[in-house]
DNA sequence: CCGCGAATTGACAGCGCTGTCATTTCTGTC
DNA sequence: GACAGAAATGACAGCGCTGTCAATTCGCGG
């Protein structure tokens, strides 16, 4: 049988209530009784028992990770940033796969939030702008922490997505591009509209004018991606680059390329956002911006806990890095086929 | 404040103990009582306390899902199986991701086992074929199941990969290939050899005579795809075909090929394993085979909560589909390079 | 209508921990 | 050395449920 509190105590000479304080950092417990305390915990290989712990403290120590349908790797990445700072405070996530287009979301999320004592949520996007869950969770003192939200009047994470947007374009325009199109993503993403704001930056700033043929709406997947890539390259007068508002769409930009017969980045450079793995399993590999996922994960994470523990978490900026690949390259000398002299 | 049971007994006129019957589904209950117990439950809006019932119960009510750095998309899929079929039931799962070549590893396992005093696992690929952990949980009496293990005298969930990988071989000759290459998975991992003897299978069915020089080892990476195929394609007399025993290396050898500056699949075909969704984001996309791994995920922790419960489990098969895409191609007429007639 | 085994229900303790509050011990001051 | 106030520790109840086992009720043949 498992040692209990009760054990350490009697070893240690001390009250079960004192072994507690020191396994839960409390203060006001003399160094060397806390001294002693460890070393029975440590002789007993004394593990406390997570469910009495929970019942007695009234709280579940369990966070859940929310997320509806988004990149695999992009999940799993955040997962794993999100459980290496919840292991680290002894807190434990669950996973919570919704449909946030559901009409009872916000009710299962708050089923979800009573069933399992739910200490703090944390959201991923497009969780983290449902304004009516947000609402809610403040309306019931549900501690939680959003990773990329539109609405920065919260805990969480965020990257400065439209400057890393900006940066990507006036890239594009340094090697020449004058006509650089963009794919925006899912609207109900606020990513879609800051990676929009950054594309008309980066035109601006390259001295660039904004051509509305020139964008086109997608939705985040790879189908969508080729959709807009096929009806951009039938203009009269197509782009020599395209920035996708995403890594998949970006690869159904290089689809739709080569279904074209042009070739990348000869014909037409493409980058994307997000430097997923499939980036650089691609051919051309693929120009991106790459998102420290795992850090996002546990910078939310400890943003939800402090929240959880002192009643603030902070809105804290992650750092983003372009990622130059092949897929990119100068534009061409003499132009392609949209040939304005020559006749 | 939430009600308890001893409220719900109240109200449906019983004792605490007979709704906790009803609750957990124990015979012996007359069914007029578990109607009006039900009715209780549901006017108070009840919900069991996790916590309560697990120190009550002396059981957690928690499975872990183990993995060590596998596909991110895989690992998603199985990931929400695997919560579908708990949530079933009741369970809830927790994630733990590990590094199987570490030499604390069982310990660490064991560690994880007493402190979060877990219920059961399930073991993805490679950690499946650790052999040490394997039989430690036996003697410790731990239940779990596995995910495609090498051994299936266990409980779990495996595909017929070695028939899978013979498919896709006399697929590829029926396409006229008969220089046929393949590269080997990550050595660690059982469904390496499956693979490789599926592919000896193919050739043999195919009246193709098996040669050494055609085959490379990869280690199921990007990375490792490319070195074999550059290692392959300088051969004196090339392969037509590549299978690669997963979709990652086969990206690899698209990659390698474009680089080498060969038309995919006209100058060579190409295939993988898996069903990736990357796979039907390259250009061109690929051929390959698809394990529904959300099925397998399900299914793996339904035999794991029929271990718990009656102390049996199965080892289930499932069901894969070859996926034809554009990577493959009928071989060409003439020969390509190595010409052995002509000059 | 009685008696017996089976089906159904209930009483009670206790799972292992922490919150509350009382008690003891220490620290610094005059 | 006495004393106030702070720091450290302990006693105890109880979190909400289920296991055990005893008590009650039911069904049915004689």
């Amino acid at each position: 049988m498992r040692a209990r509190i009760e054990d350490v105590a009697k070893v240690a000479g001390v009250s079960p209530k004192t072994v507690s304080r020191v396994l839960n950092n409390e203060r006001n417990v003399r160094e060397d009784t806390r001294q002693r305390i460890l070393e029975a915990v440590r002789s007993l290989d004394y593990r406390p028992h997570p469910s009495a712990r929970s019942l007695a403290a009234n709280r579940s120590f369990l966070v859940a990770l929310l997320y509806d349908n988004p990149s695999p790797s992009y999940m799993m990445e955040v997962q794993d940033g999100v459980l290496e700072a919840c292991d680290a405070q002894r807190y434990s996530m669950m996973l919570q796969p919704l449909d946030a287009t559901s009409p009872h979301f916000v009710e299962q999320v708050g089923k979800l939030i009573s069933e399992r004592r739910l200490d703090g949520l944390i959201l991923t996007p497009p969780i983290s702008d449902h304004a009516d869950l947000l609402a809610c969770l403040r309306e019931w003192g549900v501690p939680f922490a959003c990773v990329a939200p539109r609405d920065r009047q919260c805990a969480g994470v965020v990257l400065d997505e439209r400057r890393a947007a900006c940066e990507m374009v006036m890239h594009l325009a340094s090697l020449g591009h004058r006509r650089i199109g963009h794919i925006i993503g899912h609207p109900d993403h606020g990513a879609s509209s800051w990676r929009l704001d950054g594309y008309r930056d980066g035109l601006e700033q390259s001295g660039l004018r904004y051509d509305h043929r020139l964008v086109m709406q997608g939705r985040f997947s790879f189908d969508s991606g080729v959709v807009a890539t096929r009806a951009m390259l039938s203009l009269a007068s197509p782009p020599t680059a395209i920035f996708a508002a995403n890594d998949d769409m970006a690869a159904g930009v290089i689809w739709a390329a080569s279904e074209a017969g042009l070739a990348v980045p000869r014909d037409l450079s493409v980058c994307g956002f997000d430097d997923t793995p499939m980036s650089r399993q691609i051919w051309p590999s693929l120009t991106t911006i790459h998102q420290p996922c795992r850090d996002m994960g546990r910078i939310a994470a400890t943003q939800l806990l402090r929240t959880i523990r002192d009643g603030e978490g902070a809105m804290v900026y992650a750092k983003f890095a372009l990622c130059l690949r092949g897929s990119t390259g100068r534009v061409p000398e003499r132009p392609r086929r949209d040939a304005p002299a020559g006749h």
